[in-house]
RNA sequence: GGGCGCUUAGCUCAGUUGGUUAGAGCGUCUCGCUUACACCGAGAAGGUCGGGGGUUCGAGUCCCUCAGCGCCCACCA
């Protein structure tokens, strides 16, 4: 019997329902699986860590992409028979998840001050509780074969001992200390953040220029420059460069700090630049990180002006309880009142901007937990350098080893309460620090009881830096850690190599001993259709679900793996989409096609028939498709092997192969079967092929094939398949065997004779239903001709009858259009159509073509390219001579 | 200021050990409902591969240089 498939391919009603499949057949989970009887430990693993998404968050293009890029990694080594294993989970996301809460608090008409720090850590997990699914089902939409029963959440009850241990380890160590350091405060949020959340834009401001009072009554003064005057208020000193002759008489006296009185001295420092402004500097050393370098340098005061909500605080004086902005506005009035300004200028800034928040932060003077980065940060080099970690693309080893060399100390305590909380508790009686891996009852140093735990929670990194060992068990020595890691791969966005992948680098050499992975893939960012990166207030972001819920996951999937290169940056436009779900109808309609021919085969023939020539030059294109797949992941060219599997699926297989194939199924009997056969097997390898980039359409195509082969006389073909494609062997390249060369050139000159017939029918418009009766002289080439004749007349529209085939002709046919490829012509009688003389110049000028290319090779074959080149490249340049030769002689025949 | 990337057909992009007539999708034009598919088929038009120089028998591909665009890092008040 055969199989009624529907005419298009509806991935409404088959994703969902393969998905599950694939999910109850457990067919996520490694095949060899340390916690289960029957391990075998030498079977190599292949293991991928998820960059784990926000757990409140929403799918957009950059979760389709990497799910995209890691389900292909994964189904392609799973295939391989690797015991693969993608560790799902999410991440607390410290400061985002907090903002979400804190304004589901405000629509309710409270706060997270006035419900308190407990309950609203309970809100927060109420909240996670709530949407944590949200995100995870978003991503199985998209294929993801995680295996879920390892799902991991940064903030669960192991992952939170690894942060634990990690950070007594570095305490212990002394990689870890707490004191007052200049750090960037983000007073919309009340915290610190790391240099790395900080974004710098150019924005319009001012320049600020005034005068700088010797504080002697002298009426002197010091011209001084300023982007931000109300940092006036913390100045401690006003530096000039040392060799400033302008400035120098002033180096060593006292200045008036304008509006407070306060005196502070003059200095000289040569990190003041002469020509910028008026080449002198006022020092903020609690509100600049340049002005806190140079504070240190000269022993001045740390005075902060600011408090936590970026309002002047009492060492402003009259201003203080202003915010910060009112305060710039009323000291610069003041001064101007009193004289002391001199004038303003247009001036843009590098505003820094809080990543979350978007406030201007404001650097600070604050206690802060650091970790010591230069130690872990040598290590972290080394292991690239030393080729242990390899960055895909290679220019990011670069970028990476750039950031590490000029890396700071890493800021990691928040003031934040959605978090890890930070294991260190302070004594009110001997005033001693406990760090403990358990909560502990009293002081480690003195017994007291009065102790407190430290309000701060950790930098979300600092625990996404743990997670390709602590989702695998770490601290503890659990089976999966000791055989799933190292992981292998870790692909994720150049945007977080150094917020997550670096960190990573260090923290699993530093707690592990070993490089967390072996390979960093970088992938780039998704655009939209013009290469604008995508926001919301462009509204020019592409939704996924909707891209889905339209062209069907394969068809989104195809187009972010397809067309991109690794580390750069892809455009995703719908139109692409468009086209990649024809491309899984034309998968979808082929494998219809394929299964119905199936349907047809009656029997097994006692003796199965020869290849055709299309049979063999669809084999041996298949064959190198296979090698060049093998050889683009090996190189991590998916977009390019993708690219190749396409061409070859429509351009060789649909376009030609089945073409073909409909006319050896009439024939019956043994051709039919073998036709059929082929047709299963490279539908079959195509799927496989295919597999990894379009999981659901491949999966249901290769179920139906693989029932309509098992009840036909062909089910002997499916004897070492399983019952899934997901877990079917991948194709295996072979060499290229000596046959395939020439049948490949036999049937290219075919395919160029048939392209030109129907080229020559559509110029003259013959109407495609009118067969053309047709003379072919084949010359060394008849044998072929003669042979492949049938085929040749389906797929020119020719009349079989009325074909005549020699091997050469005394005579010219009248009033025919003649075509001449190689050792071939072609002769159409078109009688009424034909104009002679038209016939003529349009002979003359592929005579001309013909001559100019014979020409150009004659002079690159009689040049050094014949000593110098490779004997294969010279053989294959004088066969196209030969080639070109042959069919000038011809066309030349003809014209006389 | 330092570093990196990009510039190929009207649009969006492939093109990785340099091999000699540069590819795809979309768009455009002409035909066609040929028993898998109109989410299709056949055919066509369209590019001096940003400019200049160099290496080489040979350069879209390697080197230098210039221009434009973009990104990252640093942050001269």
């Amino acid at each position: 019997m055969t199989h009624e498939l529907p005419k298009a391919y509806d991935f409404k009603s088959t994703e969902q329902r393969i998905y599950a499949m694939w999910e109850a057949g457990g067919y996520f989970k490694p095949h060899n699986d340390p916690t289960k009887p029957g391990f075998d430990p030498n079977v190599e693993p292949f293991v991928i860590s998820i960059p784990p998404p926000n757990v409140t968050g929403e799918l957009h293009t950059g979760h389709a992409i990497f799910v995209s890029l890691e389900d292909l990694m994964i189904r392609y080594h799973r295939m391989k028979g690797y015991a693969t294993l993608w560790v799902p989970g999410t991440d607390h996301a410290g400061i985002a998840t907090q903002l979400m809460v804190e304004r589901m608090l405000v629509r309710e008409g409270t706060s997270r001050e006035q419900i308190g720090r407990e309950k609203f850590l309970e809100r927060t997990w109420e909240w996670k509780h709530k949407y944590a699914g949200h995100i995870t089902s978003q991503i199985r939409r998209l294929g993801a074969s995680c295996d879920w029963d390892r799902e991991r959440f940064t903030m669960d009850e192991g992952l939170s001992r690894a942060v634990r241990e990690a950070f007594v380890r570095l305490y212990e160590k002394g990689l870890i200390y707490r004191g007052p350091r200049l750090i960037n405060w983000s007073p919309g949020l009340k915290t610190a953040v790391s240099d790395l959340e900080v974004i710098y834009a150019e924005e319009p401001g001012t320049l600020y220029f005034f005068k700088y009072m010797l504080a002697d009554g002298s009426g002197d003064f010091i011209p001084v420059a300023t982007t931000r005057p109300e940092t006036i208020l913390g100045d401690t000193a006003v530096a000039v460069h040392p060799e400033d002759e302008r400035y120098q008489k002033f180096v060593g006296r006292m200045v008036s700090v304008p509006m407070l009185g306060r005196e502070i001295p003059v200095i000289a420092d040569e990190y003041v630049a002469r020509d910028f402004g008026t080449g002198a500097l006022k020092i903020t050393p609690g509100h600049d990180p340049n002005d806190y370098e140079i504070g240190h340098r000269h022993g001045l005061a740390m005075l902060s002006m600011l408090d936590k909500n970026a309002r002047v605080n009492e060492n402003g004086g009259p201003y203080a309880g202003l915010d910060r902005f009112e305060a710039r506005k009323k000291l610069w009035d003041d001064m101007k009142a009193a004289g002391l300004v001199i004038r303003e200028e247009p001036y843009t800034l590098n505003v820094p901007r809080s990543e979350r928040g978007g406030e201007i932060v404001e650097p600070m003077i604050s206690e802060q937990w650091f970790v010591r980065i230069a130690p872990l940060a040598e290590k972290g080099l080394m292991a690239v350098k030393n080729g242990d970690i390899k960055i895909v693309p290679e220019h990011f080893e670069k970028v990476y080893y750039n950031w590490l060399e000029n890396i700071q100390d890493w800021c990691i305590s928040r003031q934040l309460w959605w978090g890890h909380r930070i294991p260190v508790w302070y004594c009110a009686d001997c005033g001693k620090q406990t760090c403990a891996r358990e909560d502990p009852a009293a002081c480690a140093h003195c017994g007291s009881t009065r102790i407190e735990q430290d309000p701060d929670v950790l930098d979300t990194w600092f625990s996404s830096g743990l997670w390709p060992f602590s989702t695998l068990g770490w601290p503890e020595q659990t089976p999966d850690l000791k055989y799933f890691y190292p992981t292998s791969y870790m692909e994720t966005g150049y945007d977080i190599l150094f917020f997550w992948v670096a960190r990573m680098i260090m923290s699993g050499l530093e707690f592990t001993e070993q490089a967390p992975f072996h390979t960093v893939y970088l992938h780039g960012l998704v655009r939209d259709e013009h290469g604008q990166k995508m926001s919301k207030t462009k509204g020019n972001v592409v939704d996924p679900l909707t891209v889905m819920d339209d062209f069907g996951t394969d068809a989104l999937r195809f187009t972010l793996l397809v067309g991109s290169t690794p580390g750069k940056d892809t455009n995703l436009s719908l139109k692409k989409v468009e086209a990649n779900r024809n491309f899984a109808n034309k998968l979808w309609n082929a494998g219809r096609f394929v299964i119905t021919n199936i349907g047809q085969v009656e029997e097994k023939p006692a003796q199965p028939a020869d290849w055709t020539l299309a049979d063999s030059w669809i084999w041996a294109r298949l064959q190198q498709l296979i090698r060049d797949v093998e050889r683009l992941f090996q190189n991590f060219q998916y977009g390019q092997a993708g690219q190749n599997i396409y061409d070859f699926f429509w351009g060789d297989f649909a376009d030609w192969y089945l073409e073909i194939a409909k006319g050896q199924m009439t024939e019956g009997g043994a051709r039919a079967y073998t036709t059929a056969k082929t047709l299963a097997r490279v539908l079959d390898i195509s799927l496989r092929l295919l597999h990894p980039f379009t999981p659901f359409v491949t999966e249901e195509i290769w179920g139906h094939l693989r029932r309509a082969l098992r009840e036909s006389p062909l089910a002997d073909l499916t004897a070492d398949w399983p019952e899934v494609l997901i877990i079917a062997r991948w194709p295996e390249p072979r060499e290229p065997e000596g046959w395939e060369a020439d049948k490949t050139a036999d049937f290219t000159l075919l395919q160029d004779a048939i392209r030109a017939i129907r080229n020559l029918r559509a110029e003259k418009n013959v109407p495609p239903a009118k067969k053309l009766a047709a003379t072919l002289s084949g010359g060394a080439k008849t044998g072929l001709l003669r042979e492949q004749s049938a085929m040749i007349a389906a797929l020119a529209a020719l009349d079989p009858a009325g074909l005549t085939i020699v091997e050469s002709l005394a005579d010219k046919p009248e009033n025919s259009a003649a075509l001449v490829i190689g050792p071939v012509e072609i002769f159409l009688p078109l009688a009424e159509m034909v104009d002679p003389e038209a016939e003529r110049a349009r002979l003359g000028k592929e005579l001309a073509d013909a001559e100019s290319q014979i020409a150009r090779l004659e002079k690159l074959l009689s040049s050094d390219f014949a000593n110098k080149a490779p004997a294969p490249v010279v053989a294959k340049e004088r066969e196209k001579l030969a080639i070109y030769k042959e069919t000038a002689e011809k066309i030349n025949a003809q014209l006389n």
